[in-house]
Order: C-alpha cells, then structure tokens, then sequence
DNA sequence: TACTAATCGAGACGGTACGTCATGTCTTGGA
DNA sequence: TCCAAGACATGACGTACCGTCTCGATTAGTA
C-alpha cells in the first residue's frame, strides 16, 4: 500500500490523518491543549495542509463529528419498543463511558469547542439529540406509552435529557443509575 | 489570642478591578479572546498581581461567579405561588437576555470556562439550578400542582430545563416562546 | 528593489537587521539597557527570530564584533615606518574617538559584554590587540628600533596598550596627549 | 551575643550582613545573576533597608571595595627591594588566584561592575593600580634598577600591567609564568 | 513614663523584560 | 497543483526583579 506524498489533487490521506490526529488529541488531551501545530506534527503534515482545507480548530472538530470519529456512542440507541428502558439502558452507557477514560475530558473538549465554534455546536446537537439519534427514536416511540402521546414535545424531551448530561459533565456530577431514573421521571413523568 | 502577621495587606481594590475587568472583558470579548494581559491592563494592575492571587482564567471567573459578577439573572426567579407561570416568565426573561447584547456571548463563554475550570464548573450549575436558585424554588413548589408531586425529582427538573438551555446556546437555537412552552410541557408534564 | 519576506531558509534581511540594531542600541543606550525585546522592535522582527539563531545578547554582540559593525577604528593602525609616531597617532585618534560622542559608552558596553560573555571577550582582544591589529603592526616594526628588537614580546606590548586604553575607560579618566607619551615611554622605554 | 533587631538608628549588624552577601554573591554567581532581592534573602534583610542607604548594585559593590571585602590581594605586593622579582612573584600569585576557584568570574564580575558604575571603576583601579599599591610601589623603587629611573611614568606602568591583566580575564587567556615574563619584559624593558 | 520618630523584616504593588509557545502567512523544493 | 518542512512577525504565556510603598514591631532620645 504505497503512501501518496504529493501532486496536484488533495490527499485523502493527509485528510485522514489530520482528522484523526484531531480526534485522538482532542480526547487525550483535551481541546484547550489541542494545537494545530500539534496536530500537524501528529498527523505527519505540514500546517499549510491545515490551512489550505479548513479555517480553524473548530472546523476541523466539525469534520470529525461530521465522520463519526469522535462520538462513540452514536446510533446505538437500542430499540426494543420499550421506550423507557431503551433510554435507561443508553443513558447509562454513556454514564459508564463518560465515567471511563478519558470520556468526560472528550465530552468536556467538545462543549468547549462547541462554546468557540458556531457549527461544531450545531453538529454536536444533532449527533446526541437530533433526529437521526434521540428525538428521533423519541418520535417513533409517541403513542406507545402513555406518558409520550402522539405530538408530544419530542425534541424538547431530548434537548432536557441531553442538556441535563451536558450539565452534569461541566459539574463533574457523574451520573448514577439512581439520577439517571430520577431524570427519566423528570422528563417523561 | 491573635498571631501578628506582618506585612503590607492585600489591596482590596486591585482584587475588585481584576475581578470587575474580568466579568466585562469576558462579555465584551468571548472567553477565548480573554487574555491574562488583557485584564491586567484593563484593571490597571500589573500581572505578578493576578498570578500572585489567582492560578489560572478559570479561578478569576469562579470568584467573578461567587460575587455575582456575571449572571445578572441570580435570584430574580419570581414566586407568585404559581409555578409554571413563574417558569415561563422566569425562562422568557434569560431567553431575552440571551438574544439582546452579548448574552448569549457571555454565556458561551461560561460555558466555555466551566469545561476547562472545575470550579467554574460547580458554581455555573449552582448558580442556574441550585438550590438557591431553581431547584429550591421547585422543591417549595411541590404538592400545589398535580405534575410536580411531594418527591418528584427536582434536581433533575433544574438541571433538565438549565441543561436545554445551554444546549440551546451551544447550537446558536435562541428559544422561542413556543419552544419554552414546549420545554415546560415536556418537564411538568 | 524587492524586499525579501520569509521563507524556509534563513532571512538574511533579518540577520543584518538585527546585527545592525544591536550596534546602534549598543552605542546608544549601553550594554545594561539593551534588551532582546527592544532589538527586536528596532529590527521590524519577532523576538523568536533572534531566539532561533542566537542564545544571547553576548552572542548577538559577538557576531556584531565579526562583522566589524561596532569597532569602527579597526585596520586603520598607520603604517609610515615610524613605529612610535604611528602608535601615537592611533592612540589620540582612539582617544578623540572616545572623548566624544558616545565613544566611552560603547568601549565600557563592549567590556560588560565582554565580562559576561566568553565569545566577546576573546573576539574584542583579537579586533583591538591582536595579529591582525596592533600586535601585528608591533611585529612588523621589530628591529627597526632600538626598543623593539627582533623577538620582543609583541603580544604583551599590545595587550598592555590595550588594557591600559581599558582600564581607563572603566575608571573615567580619558587619555590625554601627554597620558599617551608616557604610556609609550613606558612600554617602548 | 545580642542579634540587634531594630530602631531608630542605623544597624550595623544589617549593614555588614549586606556587603558581605553582595561580596559572596558576585563571587559565587557573577555580575549578571547578582539581585538587589538575592543580596537582601541571603542577607536576611528588608529589599527597603538597602534602597534606604544605597541607590544600586553598583553603589554597594564600590563599598565593598572600600572596606576590601572582595579583592583579597590588596597589599599583598611584597618590597624585597629587587623591584622585577617582586612584581613576578605578585604577578603569580595573583594569575594563581585567578586561575583557581571563582577567581576569574570575581575578576570579571568586577569589571562589569566597574563598566556600568562610575564609582567602581575607579575604586578598582585604585585598589589594583594606584598609589597605595602597585604605583606606589613602583615609585618607590625609581632610581634602584637602570629600567626605572627616576621620572619613570610609574602611573602608566600600573596601568599597562594591570590593564593587561584585565584583558586576559576578558579574553579568557590566563597569564601563564612565561607570558608574566614576557610582559614585565615589555614594560621593564 | 510615655511619646515620637527613625529603622527593621516582610512583602504587595505597578511595571519591564525574560525566554517559550502557538498563531496564521509565506516560500522553498520535490512529486 | 499539492505536499512536508519550516522561517517569519505577532502576541500571550508565566516568571524574575525592579524600585516604591505600606504594615506592625522595635527601640533611642525627648517630653
């Protein structure tokens, strides 16, 4: 497998690297130590590479949650037609994977991120609360209980239970099954 | 019987304009765009001042958030006996300030502070839904309305609705007034 | 005429403007009030730049000693034949040199460069006293005077010279015309 | 043994302590790392107790010189009667000295001292070369060898040789016994 | 005897400069 | 045309000292 140094079209794989370079940095050392200079050197690349395809740090942690590369969890939203037990059992995944490693840094490095960059925000929403995610699994759950009826305030629902997870990381407040029950009472009665 | 520490004391007034330029430069500016340099300057002070009393951006900010310094919405929550009255208003009125001026900014930039600052971190949580804040005021509500029963989960509630707020800023979605309804439904049912 | 900007090689528009700086300053201010940053500033460039190829004022004044941007009064020892009316010019024009302008200043900065730094000290000896100066010049005359045989001790003769120019320039006490007689009758009998 | 602590007149004891911290110091770490706060720690002194009798480095080190705490060959210079052998053997001892320890470093310690301070470069050439030593010796041994007449321009004479001295702790060339010859040679004849 | 006033150790203050790190721009030479 | 490499001007970092300024304690001389 020949390595492509250069030439007159963009290299996928520097784009690779850099973009995965990112996201390995991103969760071991957190986003206000992520350097572009770092990630160039990670990444085997020369900075004006960075540059060339993306305006920011920012940007290029969009690209990553664009690729999946730095959100595990996404799309593992069970579905077994329990609607309540399908979010306690994903709520505490995530409570388990934010207690582990480096989790809560990486959640915490992406919330920064999102507080500096206008899409990374926008993106990080979608991957944890949008519809292809949350609210939508949210949706095709209405009228199977009685708490959730048909027009229920799905996204809404999401953005709380999301919202209540973000806050509990920016306090270093690690959710515990009892609080993730709690939460659930909360928001679907 | 009281030791005798000698020595020249602490100024009381360079602390108040570290502390005073810090919570202007952090609306004014953004949280990244707030430099060490930059306070000391605007507070007339040298830098050995601020190092000498102070570790890092994130300990000044989480004495700005103890002094009240920032969040100009502390302890307004109204009490007319009627709680999601109250909530409305409440939420409308940080939804304004969110959109006017540098609100949103400033509160990015909290955000922004508590994913790096541990302390920042903890206040910003108390300070939006504390006790003192949000969650007592829900938990003195409880048992006067059919959906926020004696024992129900206020904690989560304060975090669910605060948590929806800041998810809200992080994804540039001002709240709407319908979108507060919504929000109130999915939480109090 | 184009001016050279940057690059992946060595700024040579940079070097001399540095170089060019640190013997201005130098003369100007003294050796105590030169600093990297006021080089930099003078020189239009980054401090970093100075850093990258330099380790240190001394180091910078070394290569300034090099280039023969600080001693303006080498190579023009007069050579008529006379060996004492030669050194008795050279040494009243160093003396004038001195007496006025910022003379003094520039030959004591030179010595607190020197004291601090190897480089310069050993290079401030070879531009004043050494084989390409004025002990060469000695060693050219030997044997055309009674005083100064075959094998007379040039090196010593010009360092004595050189250090009695010094020592009163550290003790303020200029050479007059009648100072440098002597000091030839004492060292050429 | 009383340790006087304070009141309303000078002490003595804080004084001493002074001077003879600054002389340990410019010995032990040279010129440059020399601090007006260092000279106050290892003193045990108030930084205000020396700015109150002192306006610089510069001023206490001319001091120290006074009292001859920091060249210890002062008056050493040995009258045998045989001017030549005496010089030689003062000459050695005093090469010996610089060559050992911290010599060299105090040495030129002082010379920078002495190049940014008016003060301390004439009380080091007083000390080194002036009436009450070197020249003086000399003068009084004008007449006793044919080199040194009567007239001989003693002060000159000093100067070269102590100026030849100071060059080679500059230059960084220790003065072995063959170059003492050659120089004694040079001005003795 | 008490008071006054100068001095002491200590150290906070507004600053300047240090030497380092990262930024985003630019240039080189190779593919 | 893109790439790795890296020099450049810029600007912030956190540290070391500067010289000035209190602070409370100490103590010699005056009241």
């Amino acid at each position: 497998m020949a390595l492509p140094r250069s030439g007159p079209v963009r290299s996928e794989h520097a784009r690779r690297a850099i973009l995965q370079a990112t996201a390995t940095l991103l969760a071991e050392r957190g986003y206000d130590h992520l350097t572009i200079e770092g990630i160039a050197a990670a990444a085997g690349v020369g900075k004006q590479t960075i540059y060339r395809w993306w305006s920011s740090k920012g940007d290029i942690i969009a690209e990553c949650l664009l690729e999946g590369m730095v959100v595990p969890g996404r799309g593992e939203l069970p579905d077994t037609g329990d609607i309540r037990a399908d979010l306690t059992r994903w709520l505490r995944d995530l409570a388990d994977m934010l207690a582990r490693d480096e989790g809560e840094l990486l959640l915490r490095s992406l919330i920064a991120a999102a507080a500096e960059h206008v899409e990374v925000g926008r993106r990080l929403r979608d991957v944890l609360a949008g519809p292809e995610s949350l609210s939508g699994r949210l949706e095709r759950a209405t009228g199977t209980v009685p708490n959730l009826p048909r027009g229920a305030p799905v996204e809404e629902i999401a953005e709380a239970l999301i919202g209540a997870l973000l806050l509990r990381a920016l306090s270093r407040s690690p959710l515990q099954p009892a609080d993730i029950d709690r939460l659930l009472r909360a928001v679907l009665g």
